[in-house]
DNA sequence: AAGGCCATGTAAGTTGTTACATGATTCG
DNA sequence: CGAATCATGTAACAACTTACATGGCCTT
């Protein structure tokens, strides 16, 4: 799946600028998804060569013309047809738990640094899909439909989880890491090999 | 992080092959990291090029040789500046999730066949992690390092987390999309646009 | 004054995937 | 007889990210 259907999916939901689309993308797709204006943007070229989407513009003082793009007839048939075609894969790309998995050889410190600063950016996500799933309301104001209910729930459900784990499980991570860095020095009996 | 310091990573477990190397990002990696062959081979090139690991051959009857790669002192060295420097990003890309947010698009039993493959494709995953769990030891036979353990412990938290959610709400999700998608036949009343 | 928000777009570069090329052995 | 396992490697291609280019307004 590129980004092409994505933009082509969120605009659906209602006309939107490339601008919008990437607050878009960040507020309800940030879980599962990422896509930066340098996909956006060509992807809605091409959208619009291919007669998927229209746009108009809109001028602005003093900034470029706002470009609203909206699906035609012939872009919604695509969609489906696109999504019908779309295998259901599912990746995690984390380096933060290889940076885990290799814990032993970094200093504590620095594990501690990590965990901390992944809890940090987990945060905000977490809180976002809250507040989808409590009000059922979109960031553009619209009500959801049932999917992104579940998308939202799942999100909920997984991040909740990760987050639980990772409290609590940092504190007995970083004590058995720090057995290992610390120097000979009080060596205790019975260091096998 | 690239497939490089990856690699580089699992050979400090123990000397491997670049097939081995598949076969551990395969059992131990699988819901946090992926690589193929089309990566792995090259960056052992590579990582011998630069002096971080050698290699030896082992000659073996009607198949190429099996290239058993080490890592050097220097390697080890370049393998900790490597994870220091390494930004702890975590991302999830889910066609997946995609197609459910967008499930009030599709047919019902799409949406449900997609949901079964899903479910189906997760369990032999949490099966091996959970293995790796419950027995401490890694499909090599080595003991785990307590950042494994800590790994294996996160990818059973989160993976029995989305597990359970989407094996309970998958039949809400469909009865509820199975109304849209009803064709006006029986049309009840107040079907608002 | 610096940085964030609004707003669009291009181009170079990174990184990895897929498919191909080769080939014997073993299991069902 | 087909598929999986063992074993390595290359090359074309796809897709996205990062940085660049432009520029005013508003908040701190």
């Amino acid at each position: 799946m590129d980004v092409k259907t994505l933009c082509l999916g969120v605009l659906t939901e209602g006309d939107k600028t490339g601008y919008e689309i990437k607050r878009c993308f960040e507020d309800s797709f940030s879980h599962f998804f990422g896509a930066s204006f340098g996909s956006i943007y060509p992807a809605l070229a091409e959208l619009t060569r291919q007669g998927l989407v229209t746009r108009r513009s809109v001028e602005q003082d003093r900034r470029p013309d706002k470009k609203i793009y909206s699906v035609t007839p012939e872009g919604r048939r695509a969609l489906v047809r696109e999504l019908l075609a779309t295998p259901p894969r599912h990746k995690v790309r984390s380096e933060f738990l290889v940076l885990i998995y290799f814990a032993h050889l970094l200093p504590p410190e620095h594990v501690a640094r990590i965990i901390d600063e992944r809890l940090a950016q987990w945060q905000p996500v977490v809180a976002e899909i809250e507040r989808i799933c409590d009000s059922g309301i979109c960031p553009d104001g619209q009500p959801v439909t049932r999917g992104v209910r579940f998308a939202a729930g799942y999100g909920r459900a997984v991040l909740g989880a990760a987050l639980d784990y990772v409290r609590s499980h940092k504190h007995e991570l970083l004590r058995e890491i720090a057995q290992d860095v610390e120097p000979p020095t009080r060596a205790l009996a019975g260091a096998a090999d």
